[in-house]
DNA sequence: AATATACCTTACCAAAAAGTAGGCTGGAGA
DNA sequence: TCTCCAGCCTACTTTTTGGTAAGGTATATT
């Protein structure tokens, strides 16, 4: 049992799982992994069904944990590019696996993921 | 997207996260492979908080989804083991890169959670 | 015979997470 | 001037998830 933050964790994945846990978490991570350095409407467009509700939440919640980072283009025009932080690339073996894991599941039920990635866009 | 079982996926992560979200199923996975095979029981005290309705629920849709196995020892008095899959063992770097994430994390906060962790218990 | 332990299941309820809908600022382009 | 887009925020509602409590079988232990 670890205690912090008026929290209880019985792990250290425990712990890592409260930075990372919810539905959208890991994949806005992963796909800053992916494409290096995007803006929020860049972002909404790469998980389709996100609300601005949820992505700013999540968004300011992975700064707020160090996870990513903004920097802000301009304020005039308020314009802001997301990346992952030290913290957050320290996780790419999880958002490689977690990938790989998926598409070789989809390929053993016939979804060639990598070939037919074009045609769900 | 990814059209699969009546569901939408936004990417593979997406698709993996189906089989390992959720508040206990990654602990359960990370135990097993910590501890190679254990029982009902002894998961249930590895995770200290776990309802049994949760435990069995999850137990019961990780071995639906094929990422552990079950291993019944005997029927008259009913006893099992259960142990990570192949599918569940390609998803190791998962666990181990989220356990020493939180360690980490937890150095960080003046939590020693090598040294410590005898206390916890 | 009573209690304890392993291994669950079910019905019900509460809390947490996520979705909906709207609003707001400040350019840029037509 | 009107509309559009980037980049958000807030109130409210719904859905999902998880927790509580109880029950149930079978065997071993005292």
């Amino acid at each position: 049992m670890i205690q912090l933050h008026d929290k209880v964790y019985t792990c250290p994945v425990d712990v890592t799982l409260g930075f990372i846990g919810g539905k959208w978490k890991l994949l806005i991570l992963s796909h800053l992994h992916q494409f290096e350095r995007k803006n929020y409407s860049q972002i909404k467009s790469n998980l389709p069904g996100v609300s601005e509700k949820m992505l700013s939440q999540q968004l300011k919640e992975l700064e707020r944990d160090k996870l990513i980072e903004k920097e802000v283009l301009s304020l005039k025009p308020y314009r802001v590019e997301y990346m992952l932080s030290a913290y957050g690339k320290a996780l790419s073996p999880v958002y490689e696996v977690m990938s790989s894991w998926g598409i070789s599941y989809l390929k053993h039920n016939g979804i060639d993921y990598m070939k037919d990635q074009e045609l769900y866009k």
